[in-house]
DNA sequence: CTGTGGTCCTGTATGC
DNA sequence: TGCATACAGGACCACA
């Protein structure tokens, strides 16, 4: 569920909360969310115990929260992972599936409702976890660049948004920052990447750019309870949504009638006057003439 | 390299 | 009210 703003968002929140302390204890109230640690259950809560957090860390929609003895807690929040800082004594929430007990009366909780994600512990991966080297750099990186990014995603004939989705191209972006994109960029979904100019491309990663950082200011989007912050305060970006949940309402640009499709499975809604189907020898150059020439120079 | 569909889970909304 | 079905912010896998 969280995409990069709300995974930014809960890093932070971790970042000023967690930082500098030490985990007493670990309570795992159900295995699922550990399932990749070899040493099962018990070896999950004894290899965790003493250690102390450094700074949260992010790629992507990717988290992890290296230890200063070099090692990492390597996170996968998928559809409804999510961390909460709380009193030691509070009640839990639903849902809550590890505790991690602190040092200052506090404890780290995972909630998980649907338990897609996990947690991994990565050997000496507390600058880099190599469990996620495949993951590509996201647009708010310091190291991204939107050239190369454009490049490599001009260099697929998938469908633009499949492009967008996939996080080894370029990361952070889901299904609902997708279509923000794609509705600002004015491009349908089913768009083959390969077939749209530089320009064209170039000018949609600066929407993605520009959505997702106007989310990360604003905290995300909440629909409800399955993301919040650590605090479990809600983000406010869905106020300001124009296309993702709002189909069957007018386009906040023309007034046309908003529409959902499909695409492999997943939600798309688009303005079918603003982001028209696109038409092979068009208005641009067709897929078949191959992807462009990249790296030259 | 593509696209599709199933899978991991739980909960909610909708329709009959 | 009960029950069945579809769908949900993600990502991985097998398969064609």
């Amino acid at each position: 569920m969280p995409e990069l703003p709300e995974v930014e968002t809960i890093r932070r929140g971790l970042a000023t909360h967690i930082s500098g302390r030490t985990i007493q204890s670990v309570d795992v109230l159900h295995p699922r969310p550990v399932r990749s640690h070899p040493t099962g259950v018990d070896g999950f809560r004894f290899e965790l115990t003493d250690r102390t957090f450094g700074a949260p860390a992010r790629k992507g929609k990717a988290l992890w929260l290296p230890f200063l003895d070099g090692d990492a807690l390597v996170v996968a929040l998928r559809m409804s992972g999510q961390f909460r800082v709380d009193q030691a004594n509070s009640p839990l929430v639903r849902h809550t599936r590890v505790r991690f007990h602190l040092d200052d009366s506090r404890e780290l909780r995972y909630i998980d409702q649907r338990m897609f994600g996990g947690l991994t512990l990565s050997a000496q991966g507390a600058d880099a976890p190599s469990e996620l080297s495949h993951i590509a750099l996201d647009p708010l990186d310091p190291h991204f660049s939107a050239e190369r990014a454009t490049d490599a995603i001009r260099r697929r004939r998938r469908p633009i948004k499949a492009v967008l989705l996939d996080q080894s191209i370029m990361s952070g972006i889901g299904n609902i920052y997708a279509d923000e994109s794609l509705w600002r960029a004015q491009l349908h979904h089913s768009t083959p990447a390969a077939s749209l100019t530089a320009q064209q491309v170039m000018s949609l990663v600066g929407h993605v750019t520009d959505v997702l950082t106007e989310a990360v200011n604003v905290g995300g989007t909440s629909f409800d309870d399955l993301y919040v912050d650590v605090s479990g305060t809600q983000g406010y970006f869905a106020h300001q949504l124009a296309a993702y949940g709002r189909s069957g309402m007018p386009c906040n640009r023309c007034g046309t009638t908003l529409v959902m499709e499909r695409l492999s499975g997943r939600s798309c809604v688009r303005c079918p006057e603003c982001q028209p189907v696109w038409e092979p020898n068009r208005t641009h150059r067709g897929a078949q003439q191959g992807p462009p020439k990249i790296g030259v120079q």
